[in-house]
DNA sequence: CAACTGTTATATGTATTATATAACAGTTGG
DNA sequence: CCAACTGTTATATAATACATATAACAGTTG
């Protein structure tokens, strides 16, 4: 589980959140498995252990992990329906913006389609 | 020229700018004509003038428009191509968020795609 | 009970957004 | 020329988000 982070905007606590999921949806967490104590892993990506608690408390409201007092955090996928549902309306939010763009400057559905399928691909290789 | 803007977690000058980009686009706003002034805009959609500035400001530096102190601000289209293809840019990073959500989650190239057009359709009939 | 877990309170610091007020500066019509 | 418009700049204030350090509190377990 190697988790990095850099100063690109996106706040810390993001990061550690998207990296986390990624970890749990990917399998390389897995359902019941400890995740990192917030001290430990804040000691590791030398951030504020307040920055990894305000992740972990984002993944427990978002269905991914529960926490327990002095015991730890741990995956929990039992919600994998729901977060998939709300995967699919944040997919939906982009595509809106998207499409909001492209018809504002006439690029076409075939276009978006065309650069879908490159990037699908693309991302296939690597 | 009729601008909402609402407090809805989007930056007011934000805001102003989308529809004023939107309003240039469309040609609702045509090329060389004049933007309100800040102080009459701020007036009408009951916000700072600074704010207003900070709008025409952003406005000027991404080439959608001229402003000349004493005078005011005007449409200016010379870097039509140049915006196009930041746009075209933008469409591309939310694209590739897009595609890693769908990658993670299993959700299959056809699924986007349709969905797509979907949404095309969907915003025809407005 | 020591050594881990997570929790909470307090305080500090930076950046962004937004505001009000006021003074400064360029343009233009009467 | 000057009044009445334009935009510009400085100062000050305030809310919010992000991130930090330190310290005390609380639950779990060998």
């Amino acid at each position: 589980m190697k988790i990095i982070i850099s100063n690109n905007g996106t706040p810390f606590y993001e990061q550690v959140k998207e990296a986390l999921i990624t970890a749990i949806i990917t399998g390389d967490l897995k359902e019941d498995e400890i995740l990192p104590s917030i001290r430990s892993l804040a000691k590791d990506l030398r951030i504020s252990v307040l920055t990894i608690k305000k992740a972990y408390d984002e993944l427990e409201k978002e269905g991914y992990i529960i926490t327990k007092q002095g015991k730890g955090s741990f995956v929990s996928l039992q919600n994998l329906e729901l977060i998939k549902e709300l995967k699919q309306q944040e997919i939906e939010k982009y595509l809106t913006k998207i499409i909001e763009i492209a018809k504002l400057y006439n690029i076409s559905e075939e276009e978006i389609i065309d650069l879908i399928k490159y990037l699908f691909r693309s991302d296939k290789n690597e």
